[in-house]
DNA sequence: GGCCATCAGTTGTGATTCCAACTTTACTCT
DNA sequence: AGAGTAAAGTTGGAATCACAACTGATGGCC
């Protein structure tokens, strides 16, 4: 059966199965178009077709003149810590990362007050964080959290780290994920079109039953996807 | 500038905009291979490639003797969406979808109980519901309802509708998305190898402020990609 | 009219070849 | 020795050709 297999699918499947099971490490080379036809008796098509899979699934990833590495594995992450990922994969690449830390001073915002379960007078901060790869604004992130933890005079980028300092343990995270954006309101930061679709992505940071800061976080479409796939034939939509 | 984009970048380009635009709906046919190396002025390389990349977006669907015709787009909408497109989208390539659907007698359980905001020994109705894809289970779905909602006699597949006509109106849906299965207790059904990682979904469905129904759902990796891109060069990990 | 076979069209896969742009390494020259 | 250069290797893009499997429609035959 395996036998009538498309060709490069031996490939991938090797390599998968080499990169799953921590045979090659995060960081480790993988064998170049060449060396996959000699290694593995396959035409250049199947080889490159192959490491084009992998790619895809964001097992390794590729940098011209260099080759290809094992990649760590934000695609199977939720959001938030993909996110995390932003930097270090755009090093990967050889982009330049950059983001803008803002922080307002703190109003009211009932509307927010609601997600972080506090009176609905009761003063917010807000941070707003926008992540560039070279300069170009790729993702747009607004934070809120109660004074109490923060009086605005420290950016929430750590907010992890910090609030664990705190004594405060980060038990979960709630994501409501949207297809739109509700209110048009930040899309200048991105400099998108009018009427471009995003991902929408609200999250909550719990300590045990008590939410210690909310945000809302902006992608543009052609930059995050959340595909739904089926094994072969429907699995890889694009290959098979 | 676009003169020195990837040829098949143009074609991408086009047909997405078409699609995006609305000009092109759902279902209606794309150009094949050869319309669109004659119309664009393009090799069969970029012409199939261009197709790929707009399949792998999940815009379109290809299907072989058939062509491809624009895809409804469950890529872009939140999972509970995405999954309402499971029957269709196993149509659309000629698939059987099939699902049991197996409802337990209700029992208490306090750890779900803690998610349904009910009373530790409460009862609730387990519902059980594997998807198949030509007979093999390639998603797993676990629901509770209290008891109140659910005696056991129905099944929970119409959950929205039905609680819809109970004067429930459903507002919002929770998810927490984790990497690895929390327990092995249900791997079984899905026929997976030990220490495989799957995509597992805790979500509950909340009408108002009290939560309704929660569910786990537990999808192979292979089959579910939440997938982390940016623009080019890095936004299509496969292709440039 | 209804049924069946044929055929053109389409996708998925594959081989082969080529080139531009880039990175890394090794080497040569000062 | 150090700096700059050249060469080799790599990826991404592209053209061209080929074939198996499949679909849809056409047309002929009963």
């Amino acid at each position: 059966m395996a036998n009538s297999d498309p060709v490069y699918l031996r490939v991938v499947e090797d390599l998968r199965r080499q990169i799953t099971e921590g045979l090659l490490q995060p960081g480790a080379p993988i064998p170049s178009r060449h060396q996959i036809t000699r290694k593995y008796g396959v035409g250049e098509t199947a080889a490159r077709h192959a490491l084009r899979v992998l790619a895809q699934e964001g097992l390794i990833i590729g940098r011209v003149g260099s080759g290809h590495r094992v990649r760590q594995r934000p695609d199977l992450l939720p959001l938030h810590r993909a996110q995390a990922h932003f930097s270090t994969d755009m090093h990967a690449i050889g982009r330049r990362p950059t983001c803008d830390v803002k922080t307002d001073s703190a109003e009211a915002r009932p509307d927010i007050a609601i997600r972080l379960r506090i009176a609905a007078q009761s003063p917010v901060t807000r941070t707003r964080i926008v992540y560039r790869s070279d300069g170009k604004p790729v993702q747009l992130a607004v934070s809120y959290e109660p004074v109490v933890y923060n009086d605005g005079t420290e950016d929430v980028t750590q907010v992890a780290h910090r609030l664990g300092g705190n004594g405060l343990k980060l038990t979960e995270v709630t994501e409501h994920v949207y297809a739109r954006v509700p209110q048009p309101v930040e899309s200048d930061v991105l400099d998108l079109p009018a009427g471009v679709h995003v991902l929408h992505v609200e999250r909550t940071h719990w300590a045990g039953d008590k939410p210690v800061e909310t945000s809302d976080v902006i992608i543009p479409c052609d930059q995050f996807r959340l595909v739904y796939t089926l094994p072969a034939p429907y699995g890889d939509l694009t290959n098979r």
